[in-house]
DNA sequence: ATCCTATCTGCGATTTATTGTCAATTGGTT
DNA sequence: AACCAATTGACAATAAATCGCAGATAGGAT
């Protein structure tokens, strides 16, 4: 998504556009895969001297709630965000080298419904995530541990 | 899973039955879901004064490694562990109450593969969280930050 | 252009989950 | 009974994330 169609949806939902927020918001435009609040931080610190980390933090929570970005908890690596697109995805997460990569699955056609003895749940959402190795990475017995089925 | 079943394989692994293990695998299968380390801790803090937040955390890793325990990573919600038992499933979360439930469910009948432009990844597992409200909860504002699509 | 105020930011301190170190203890094998 | 590697507890140390608050500022109103 080009950075200027994001400036405008961030500012139509009322926020400001303060030079952090844009800094934050290019640094999402920028990436190629989900970042974390810290290499957001550590990709702005330069050009914004004096930039605080809580900022980052604030507005990347703040954004999630909104719907602008998207958080990626996968196992215990820490929390990263990419920004909403339009097509509904999940991730893939090397175990090696920590690096996530957006795939174009999802094994729901329609809305997941959960129903355990007879009692349902209300489904509001759900999230997958696929953890392997990519292509650069070898297995390696270090890095296996984390692996969940 | 019985008690007893579980002590046996975690000795066979190689673990000494101190009792703080017996303790922690005891609270691991009362609970009809989920714990985390400071709820098992909470647990077994009364019947063996003097036990420490960190052996109930160097347990729990030590028995997900060996894969006798699955720890389950739900949004930001703290780290929760299950005994692994014998089928593949997945949980519900709710958004309200932070409690997980099993659900007997799983969209992949075969071991999942991932490629993207012909890129090949090397799949080893894979992790499937619903959110949404359990039959005791509401949905309300506060809590419907947390939902991911 | 200037003003005004609700929104935002930076700072410093804090919380909370989790891990590391290391000497002392202990399970269970001999 | 003795031995020893596995295990534990105490304490310190991280690291991610948050909070409170005083001062700064975006951007609509004038």
């Amino acid at each position: 998504m080009e950075e200027r169609a994001v400036l405008d949806m961030v500012r139509q939902r009322g926020y400001r556009l303060t030079p952090q927020r844009r800094a934050i918001l290019s640094a999402l435009c920028r990436s190629q895969s989900p970042v974390s609040a810290g290499e957001v931080y550590d990709q702005i610190k330069h050009l914004l001297a004096g930039t605080s980390v809580d900022t980052v933090y604030r507005n990347l929570n703040q954004m999630a709630e909104a719907g602008i970005v998207v958080a990626i908890h996968a196992g215990r690596e820490v929390v990263r965000f990419e920004l909403q697109v339009g097509d509904h995805h999940h991730h893939f997460v090397c175990l090696a080298c920590h690096r996530i990569f957006c795939i174009p699955l999802c094994p729901f056609e329609a809305p997941v419904s959960v129903a355990v003895d007879g009692h349902a749940f209300k489904v509001t959402g759900h999230s997958l995530e696929v953890y392997g190795y990519c292509s650069q990475c070898e297995p390696s017995e270090e890095a296996t541990s984390d692996v969940r089925v």
